[in-house]
RNA sequence: GUGGGCGUAGCUCAGUUGGUCAGAGCGCCGGAUUGUGGUUCCGGAGGUCGCCGGUUCGAGCCCGGUCGUCCACCCCA
């Protein structure tokens, strides 16, 4: 076994080309996605001040980060997400920005957890924002971003599903069933665990926490079981507040129809996210059959940037981690298979040719193929197998007969054909 | 942070009630084939059986601890 002392932490990854080419393949369709809807790359510092998710997130966030005091005695902490460090960013130069802002950045993240299925110490999450927007088109907007990164990647509508709520038809929603002001965001916090929770516990988390009475907990399970806005519209109406807030989310569901991309939505009001700076919709994506982990979360942020010291500006945004993505890829089999490939391999008889081969091969890498050959003198049955066994298209053999008529012999690897190519050709 | 299942070659695993138990397949390296591949055959390298300690005449096998890993809880980007 590898020595303790080296084996690599626990909660990281190591990515050999095998492994490397999923994340690959899943990073690159996600920036096809993202530049196709206009979006502009950026990425930030890894390693950020503490204070800049102490103060955003809340305390209890700090148990969870990878945080250390540097040598200049400034207390740090590896970003355990993107949004706080966009704020800071766009809060220096924002003001002189035309808006909206749509930006995306691909980070590897950080949080100190302990390690289980589609969850470690590190992974790469998909941000995609949009600052500067508060119609609820953004919101849709951003939605149909994170719905096409899956459908890039193969996953379908029978394959995954986004679960959208809005934390202000909640609010009011909870107003009109008697939870007070004060005690909403108790209240979010209750409904973020009803589904892990057996009822009688969160009907006691009801009582006391939100301060509902039979009544109010018989009215929030019922909104929370209705997934139709006409539902909701007949039920919960008449309060004004209600009645407003339900026109956006129909406006917001009618413009993801309008994408195409209605059958991946459904209304789902037990959606609020944990995290504290949401302001209105918000949503997350899971598989269907309901056996991992949320895929992508996100939502309405509109009062952050401010809170970091920026100009006031509302924004919405999502994270999607590579981890989960890749179990949901691996279990529908939308993992592609990782085969080396080579344009050419040169096969050299004797080390004479070695000269002549190197300059082939390197004319050939000038002009944009990939090219190998082997590093020490071999067998032509040896380099024929190695030439194989990395994929190589096509097998150029030089040896002093080549060299002698001045031209290569060609072989086809898939038909076994062989040609000669004059040596001129291909310098 | 809590509880539980696992931990034997690079990988997947076999190892009977503790006494040739350190093995197989795949992979890797080399050869058969000193100018031609993916097959086949032959050979080789590679493990202090996660680590430490204990019980025993003797432990991969039993016990304790520890680390790692997986699962559930907690928490959630």
């Amino acid at each position: 076994m590898t020595k303790p002392d080296f084996a690599r932490l626990p909660g990281f990854r190591d990515f050999p080309p095998e492994d490397f080419a999923l994340r690959s393949h899943i990073q690159e369709s996600w920036r096809r996605v993202a530049r196709r809807y206009g979006f502009q790359e950026y990425d930030g510092p890894p390693l950020e001040s503490l204070d800049l998710y102490v103060e955003k997130s809340g305390e209890e966030i700090v148990g969870q980060l990878y945080n250390f005091v540097d040598k200049g005695d400034r207390p740090v902490a590896l970003r355990p997400e993107m949004t706080p460090s966009l704020a800071r960013i766009l809060g220096e130069r924002s003001r002189g920005m035309s808006k909206p802002i749509r930006w995306f950045s691909m980070p590897q993240l950080f949080r100190y957890e302990r390690q289980q299925r589609g969850r470690l110490r590190e992974h790469f999450q998909w941000n995609v924002d949009i600052v500067g927007e508060e119609d609820v088109s953004a919101d849709a907007e951003v939605l149909a971003v994170a719905i096409d990164g899956l459908r890039e990647l193969g996953l379908g509508a029978a394959d995954f599903a986004a679960r959208v709520s809005d934390r202000r038809l909640l609010t009011a929603l909870l107003s009109g069933a008697g939870v007070d002001a004060a005690r909403i965001p108790a209240a979010f916090s209750v409904i973020d665990k009803i589904e892990r929770l057996p009822d009688e516990k969160a009907d006691e988390l009801f009582r006391s926490e939100a301060g509902l009475d039979d009544e109010g907990i018989a009215s929030v399970r019922s909104l929370l079981a209705t997934t139709e806005i006409a539902a909701l519209h007949e039920a919960f109406g008449d309060d004004a507040a209600v009645g407003a807030e339900l026109e956006r989310l129909r406006r917001y569901l009618d413009l993801l129809d309008a994408m195409g991309l209605g059958d991946f939505v459904t209304l789902d009001l037990r959606i609020v996210r944990g995290l504290a700076y949401y302001t209105g919709i918000v949503f997350e994506l899971f598989d269907r059959q309901g056996e991992l982990r949320a895929i992508c979360g996100g939502g309405r942020y509109d009062r952050l940037l401010e809170l970091v010291g920026g100009e006031p500006l509302p924004a919405v945004g999502f994270g999607m981690g590579d981890v989960v993505l890749g179990e949901l890829l691996a279990s529908r089999g939308l993992v592609p298979a990782f085969e080396p490939a080579l344009d050419y391999f040169v096969v050299m008889v004797s080390e004479g040719e070695r000269p002549v081969g190197l300059e082939v091969a390197h004319a050939l890498r000038d002009r944009g193929h990939s090219v190998a050959y082997a590093l020490r003198d071999q067998s032509v049955g040896k380099q024929m197998k190695t030439a194989a066994r990395d994929g190589a298209r096509s097998v150029l053999v030089v040896g002093p007969d080549e060299v002698e008529r001045g031209a290569l012999v060609l072989r086809d690897m898939a038909s076994g054909e062989e040609r000669d190519v004059p040596l001129a050709e291909l310098l």
